[in-house]
DNA sequence: TCAATTATGTCAGCTATGTTGACCAATCAT
DNA sequence: ATGATTGGTCAACATAGCTGACATAATTGA
């Protein structure tokens, strides 16, 4: 078998910082990060797993009923957060080929949710927003979403909320997570 | 305008316990839970999606140079959790179809990362197993998660982590909950 | 014992969403 | 003017999900 296997492993595989952990504790020394256990870090690939799975769940539900699929939600909802953004700005957050990304836009547009206007400043551009129709459908994908979100930082107080952003976001890639800092400039790092 | 798609929306949208939030606080009677603020919640929902494409981006080129998907990942990830799971047990844990699952199986079994074994309780089980190749690309695969995990909550500390699972494991569907529950006994809720 | 159910596999075919690479038109900037 | 940028388009392909039908072997229950 190799090392890693037993669903019990229990050694910190990655020499760390030693912060106190949220366990009792059995040897001396710097406290050890006792969630730094294989088991514990595997824990957190779970979850993601599976909270990622269950979090889209609902949305996926509900756009497969009007015969979209999950890209075109990312769309609907990144154009909605900035309506005006243009083709290049969109494919920058979602790092898909313009192939990809045209297909799904294309579809969106001749189905009434999305509309283009040419830039003023830059006349190549085609910047995007939502239309009534499109804006009608990020709301109601957004609140389900939403609630679900609501429901678990309710239940788990505003400390825990603290703690999931902050790991969530050293989480992220360094390029990404200078990107979100800008957006949400006094709540990412 | 919806009354939804303004990137500084304001209004706590769900009626919530209150719990301390994180952040200063302006007006009076008990705390509103200001991480209940549109603002707030749409961070989250990006969160999940950046952190989450982070998070198996690694994975995903390291498989795709061996001709693997994240699907292939999958089995891989839960056989090795869980040698001698049958079939069926990872159907539910995947909850894919069996054909979707039976393309990816097969190509593993193929290439000699899986095994089965008939089942000694019940004949018609196939029992799956990671052999020594498969064991050797979950451990690489894995490490390369845990690393990435074992950063973030070194960086954030045992709080963090702790409001991270709490969290995460509040976003699940109640199932799910249940079943991890009962892998994490002291961990999951 | 025999019928129903279960566990697994397989076939054909469809869809959604990603990929590459080539090419074109309009526009912008130097 | 010319080269770079923005955006669109086409063909072709791969992965990974789906449905529905059907087959085989083993188990279970009346």
């Amino acid at each position: 078998m190799s090392p890693e296997n037993t669903p019990t492993g229990n050694v910190p595989r990655v020499k760390s910082a030693s912060i106190s952990g949220s366990a009792p504790q059995s040897s001396s020394g710097p406290l050890k990060g006792l969630y730094l256990r294989k088991q514990d870090l595997r824990r957190g690939i779970e979850l993601m797993f599976f909270a990622y799975r269950d979090f889209t769940g609902e949305a996926d539900q509900m756009l497969s009923n009007l015969g979209l699929g999950r890209a075109h939600h990312r769309v609907i909802y990144f154009v909605g957060r900035q309506p005006g953004m243009s083709v290049s700005d969109l494919l920058a957050i979602l790092k898909i080929t313009k192939q990809s990304l045209s297909r799904v836009l294309s579809h969106l547009i001749n189905a009434g949710y999305i509309q283009q206007t040419q830039g003023a400043r830059d006349k190549r551009q085609r910047l995007l927003s939502l239309t009534k129709k499109g804006e009608a459908l990020e709301a109601k994908l957004t609140d389900l979403q939403c609630r679900r979100f609501a429901a678990a930082y309710s239940a788990r107080g505003g400390a825990a909320v603290d703690g999931f952003v902050k790991v969530l976001s050293s989480l992220l890639d360094d390029e990404i997570r200078a990107d979100l800092r800008q957006q949400y400039p006094d709540h990412i790092d």
